[in-house]
DNA sequence: GTAATTACGGACCAATTGGTCAATAACTAG
DNA sequence: CTAGTTATTGACCAATTGGTCCGTAATTAC
């Protein structure tokens, strides 16, 4: 009855992510996302409600896939160390010479639109504490930790906190080499 | 000669690093400025030739004073172990219930500028750097830092990550205890 | 065929953006 | 006083903002 879509809406939802991932809520315009998109303002807006809606959504496509990916990378199999050691060394490919320094959404985010938006805020503090969970997950297995809840869960957020770091780090564009001789500690002390 | 300024360009940078590090670049507008600084556009004009160099500004102030503040902290006394207890506390104030979340500006400003504005993101680039020898000297009068020389920056750099990722845990709403937890286990290993 | 839905392009909207200009008033040094 | 600088006000600018609407073409089910 009648005319199908003519584009894959989670394509789309990609290229709104990058979009605002890269340029930030207020950096990012309707035309931005047109263009990034391909679509135009009408089957935008068919999708979504405004562009507030569209950032929401980004976010939300940022968690089930790029956070996802990560919290993936931590279940791989290995002792505690070897998770975390696979996990960083992911993130500091970011940090080679040539590669794009997005840095992380979630931060990004949290600086850009937390302050501003509480639905914003919400969302981030809930992924953050989602990733909590799976760095804890990670720990679980090896000892000490796995006897040991609450140092475990004081190593989680210690580890959670020098992973964001480590990204503001990248994005400040600190040398790798500073980077991989502090992780190498970090991966010592688990 | 000359009808002398009625208002203190100093205290006027003041707020207009307070617009900048709450709202970010694009989310001020010169209105915001206007409102924060009770001066009008002409004035503020005179002072600075746009928008861009007011950010700017903001940002050299904020690692003026702000900043400063910081690393006078970890400069007053006590071996590593006690200047870092002194930082981090510090730090962890923001984190209680009622206190406002602005975060750091530096993360801000990398997260909102340093991706479009090359002038930004060397800047924050150089203030990080700068804070990183803040750090490194901080450590450098106990042992067994003060005889390694390696171990002390690498050791400086996890402890930066560690800070950096700290203020992002606090502006993403991670609870204090939990933050405290996590300090605990990191002052040990200094 | 018709009806229904989707896509596209462009016109259009009021509001806001960063930024400029002119006029006037306030103040000080000489 | 005069000359020179500064502050304030408001008008004004073109451009862009997020968002809406309309007309038309495309594609499907019936």
């Amino acid at each position: 009855m009648a005319r199908p879509r003519a584009f894959e809406p989670e394509a789309a939802l990609d290229d709104i992510m990058q979009v605002f991932w890269r340029k930030g809520y207020e950096g990012t315009s309707l035309q931005d996302i047109e263009a990034a998109t391909g679509l135009n303002k009408q089957s935008l807006y068919r999708l979504y409600a405004d562009k507030r809606a569209m950032y929401l959504a980004a976010l939300r496509r940022y968690d089930e896939t790029v956070v996802a990916q990560t919290a993936a990378v931590l279940r791989e199999g290995g002792d505690a160390r070897r998770k975390f050691q696979r996990l960083f060394n992911k993130v500091l490919e970011e940090a080679s010479p040539g590669a794009q320094r997005w840095g992380c959404f979630l931060c990004n985010a949290s600086a850009d639109q937390a302050q501003l938006d509480p639905q914003s805020a919400r969302f981030v503090s809930a992924a953050v504490e989602r990733v909590e969970t799976v760095f804890n997950e990670a720990l679980a297995s090896s000892p000490p930790y796995d006897r040991n809840a609450k140092a475990r869960k004081a190593a989680a957020v210690k580890l959670l906190a020098f992973y964001f770091g480590l990204r503001i780090l990248i994005k400040a564009n600190a040398p790798a080499a500073s980077l991989k001789a502090a992780l190498r500690q970090v991966l010592e002390e688990i």
